[in-house]
RNA sequence: GCGAAAGUGGCGGAACCGGUAGACGCGCCAGCCUUAGGAGCUGGUGGCCCGAGGGCCGUGGGGGUUCGAGUCCCCCCUUUCGCACCA
């Protein structure tokens, strides 16, 4: 009889006393590190999509624990952050009541789901006995000269007076008023991580990660190389316009330039007539929030000219200059050289606008018999032409036309840098990144600015700085942070020279929190340092991190930016912290992502109630291929609980019978082969073909007809440890075995001898066609296969019709006769 | 628009290196058992045709390579996800 709720509750209780999930920390002698993404404690309770996330690592976990590995899988709480701030916000409490009551809640709901959770080592970046870590990395980083202060735009709100976080504007507007937003500079903290960039790019080709994930880095960190160029401006103006491009070979074609709206030459630029245009160009530019500019699906091209002029380089020639806002400040140097007959933005603005289009780059077959390449002209179209080969040549070139455009493209920045108007260029895409936040729920910036000393950092003895309970926490007015509301927290003595100081009042990014919290699991319970060396030694980096591809780009980027700096201060002994990374896919329910407003969000405690946790376990690993994620369905979850149920019943008739050996050789090489089977899914966390390779040995064993053998038994129920703990514990237990099973069992070994048969069935085809398959001894050769097929009536029947031309014969594998009339 | 992945029964999904498509599960059908229950057990289940021996068709669509294609190549369509004018 299998019941869930009584056999899961003993067993949580027995890992729970024993501390069966907690390894020896300093003297394991086979670590194994089994990371998971620690979850935001939401006031709603687990989502299943957090539970579908842990139990996949979880399998991972234990699998690699019955194969002999000390694993240790600690969760923890990302908790600070502007989810729960708005949430409180909304339900008008506080946060710092709110998130224990959710983190308990989600305590509660995780120690019931089966996970080898070690309780032992958790964190929660909320607590000041972290986040004062969190602190002293902001420290170092300072102290390396790798967090600066910088003005940056933020997303401001005109009629709340508040900074807004991306994720709260909404089609360019604030989500609370419907206010179009705007932008402001404010003076913020950045991280360095550009200084990084190559190295972040390198490490990708040998981090052994899933493929898409790298592919999202690399795209992110957005690596181009090309070259700077400076125009001059026409008239007798010392400023230059730099701009940089990929295809230094077309400028020749640059016909005119555009400059990104708030780019700062516009002003000079700018003629007396142009200017009330230009200006009310700029200011409609300035009144749309940046993310949603780049979202815009309108691409109708804009923008005005400025009635200045720069000169190009390469052909001396005035060229307009316009400003337009598909011209991007923070790229490059938020000015282009416009080449319209090869870029198709350009293209279009040229023919918005009337602007001049000259071709200087055509293909290879352009030139096919012609003996002067310099005359060649191109037509475009309607089109830009912008395809990259090998064998293009330029034209309209000056001197340079006929070159390839690749070696052309060389030769012109090497002549325009003999005269200091060019420099060969690598730009990213990549950007600082900017930690400061105008609200309340975070870790404090530890920094000081004093009157007399300038910024100064919080001195290490003095951490944490703690986050004060502020009543009124709501984002306050003109970008001021909430913390600039308290004067006993901001109004402080100078440690250097003891006058009059101000703290920084804005807090840090959530994403620092989660940068370096796998970092402190290991040394968790340590409180006079973050990071302990020997075990930091002993544990990381991590063996292995399963999470969302929902954070493939920032957090993944800033962690191993965090750890490269942490190791380059010698703080911890490894550059990389994650050594494996596989992503998990995403659950949805009747086709669509689950969501409050959609109705098909799945509360995972009523099916734990209703089937318990081993079934809804394996029910969601079942459901489909784990990397990429499935349809929740309540009906299927049926099958599992069948599942369990019967190999409970079968165990528990193999124990009363008491038989052992493996009196059949077709079951004996079933388990075998299942033991093959499963055990290469496990490694590539392919678990929905696992648990289906055991429910089919299963079967084979309902299917003998007699009572299965212990020894029959005992390999599936080894198996099903990772699968659904709680039961093959207690299977385990019946079976003799001594507890924990996964302390005392061993992943069980397949001998390839028992895997072959004796006879193999093979397909036989005629003209490819499938007319038969036929019993043959292993390794026949292929007479006996053909006098084989040959006796078959439909073999023969398709054969007399022609006559046999051709055979392919694979041993083993199938037959194929070539029959033509 | 760019990038990534994917299109297979009524449904979720299997299929190693090109070699018996549809494993496993849900659902459905039939039967058994039964102190009728949404329990358990046994068998069946891609579609169409049928003379009951088989035959034909079938992995989004169209071409191709091959003795043989879900799998490889080319073109097209659709869906999901990520990024969004990146010079």
């Amino acid at each position: 009889m299998y019941d869930p709720t009584t056999l899961e509750e003993k067993w949580q209780a027995y890992w729970a006393a024993r501390g069966i999930n907690e390894p020896d920390m300093d003297g394991a002698p086979n670590p194994f590190f089994n990371l998971m993404m620690f979850p935001y404690p939401s006031a709603e309770g687990l989502h299943v999509g957090n539970l579908y996330a842990f139990t996949g690592a979880d399998f991972h976990a234990r699998y690699q624990r019955l194969r002999g590995q000390n694993v240790f899988e600690p969760i923890g709480f990302d908790a600070f952050g502007i989810h729960s701030e708005n949430y409180a916000l909304k339900v008008n409490a506080h946060p710092m009541d709110l998130i224990p009551r959710s983190i308990a809640n989600f305590t509660r709901q995780l120690k019931r789901s089966g996970i080898m959770f070690d309780w032992s080592h958790t964190v929660d970046t909320t607590d000041p006995d972290y986040y004062r870590w969190t602190q002293w990395i902001f420290l170092q980083l300072y102290d390396a000269g790798l967090a600066v202060k910088k003005e940056a735009p933020v997303n401001w709100c005109p009629s709340c007076k508040t900074v807004l976080a991306n994720e709260q504007v909404e089609g360019g507007k604030c989500e609370r008023c419907g206010t179009e937003v705007g932008q402001r500079l404010l003076s913020q903290w950045f991280f360095r991580i550009t200084e990084y960039v190559e190295r972040l790019l390198a490490n990708l080709d040998w981090i052994d990660w899933s493929p898409s994930t790298l592919t999202a880095q690399r795209n992110w960190i957005g690596r181009s190389e090309g070259a700077l160029l400076r125009f001059l401006l026409a008239g007798d103006r010392d400023d230059k316009l730099e701009v940089f491009t990929t295809r230094p070979d077309t400028i020749f074609g640059a016909t005119f330039m555009v400059l990104a709206p708030e780019h700062p030459l516009v002003d000079e630029l700018t003629s007396e007539e142009q200017r009330a245009e230009v200006e009310a160009y700029r200011s409609a530019a300035a009144a749309i929030d940046l993310v949603e500019r780049r979202k815009a699906d309108d691409r109708t091209k804009t923008g005005v000219f400025t009635g200045g002029y720069a000169v190009n380089p390469a052909t001396g020639e005035n060229i307009p200059v316009w400003i337009a806002d598909y011209v991007l400040m923070e790229y490059g140097t938020g000015a282009i050289m416009a080449v319209p007959g090869h870029d198709q933005r350009d293209f279009e603005f040229a023919r918005q606008f009337g602007l001049r289009i000259l071709p200087v780059v055509a293909p290879a077959d352009v030139f096919a018999g012609l003996s002067d390449p310099s005359s060649v002209e191109l037509d475009l179209g309607d089109e830009a032409f912008v395809e990259h080969s090998d064998d293009e040549r330029l034209i309209n070139s000056s001197e340079f036309s006929g070159l390839l455009a690749s070696e052309g493209s060389e030769r012109i920045v090497e002549w325009l840098g003999e005269q200091g108007l060019a420099e060969p260029k690598v730009n990213y895409r990549l950007h600082d990144w900017c930690i400061s936040r105008q609200r309340y729920w975070g870790p404090p910036i530890p920094i000081l600015y004093c009157d007399a000393c300038g910024t100064v950092p919080v001195p290490e003895e003095d951490l944490p700085v703690v986050l004060p309970h502020l009543e009124n926490f709501k984002p306050g007015d003109d970008g001021i942070a909430p913390l600039a509301k308290d004067e006993s927290f901001y109004r402080v003595t100078c440690p250097s020279c003891g006058g009059a100081a101000r703290r920084e009042t804005d807090v840090s990014d959530t994403f620092l929190d989660s940068s370096w919290y796998f970092l402190r699991y290991p040394s968790a319970d340590f409180d006079d340092r973050p990071i302990d060396p020997a075990r930091t030694e002993r544990w990381l980096p991590v063996d292995m991190y399963i999470g969302g591809e929902e954070h493939a780009v920032l957090h993944l980027l800033y962690s191993r930016f965090i750890t490269m700096a942490l190791h380059d201060l010698g703080h911890v002994p490894f550059e990389e912290p994650y050594l494996r990374f596989r992503k998990h896919g995403l659950i949805i329910r009747d086709g669509a992502k689950m969501s409050k407003t959609k109705g098909n969000v799945v509360n995972p405690d009523e099916y734990i109630d209703r089937f318990g946790a081993d079934t809804f376990r394996t029910y969601l690993m079942f459901l489909g291929p784990y990397q990429e994620g499935g349809d929740f369905r309540d009906s299927g979850i049926v099958g599992p609980q069948r599942f369990l149920s019967r190999v409970t019943d079968a165990a528990e008739a193999a124990v009363v019978e008491g038989a052992v050996g493996f009196p059949d050789a077709a079951v004996e090489r079933a388990v075998h082969q299942t033991i093959r089977q499963v055990t290469d899914d496990f490694a590539s966390l392919s678990f929905n073909t696992a648990i289906a390779a055991l429910m089919e040995l299963l079967n084979t064993l309902r299917a003998s007809g007699r009572v299965p053998t212990l020894d029959e038994i005992r390999p599936l129920v080894i198996m099903l440890g990772p699968i659904a703990p709680h039961l093959a514990e207690e299977l385990w237990e019946q079976l003799g075995g001594e507890s924990s099973l996964f302390d005392h069992a061993s992943w069980p070994t397949f001998d390839p001898e028992k895997l072959a048969t004796d006879t193999v069935e093979i397909p036989v085809q005629v003209n490819g066609k499938l007319r038969a398959t036929i019993s043959l001894e292993r390794g026949a050769g292929e007479d006996a296969a053909m006098s084989a097929a040959l006796a078959d009536e439909s073999v023969q029947r398709h054969v007399a019709e022609g006559s046999i031309r051709k055979t392919i014969y694979v041993p083993d594998r199938m037959l194929n006769l070539v029959v033509t009339s």
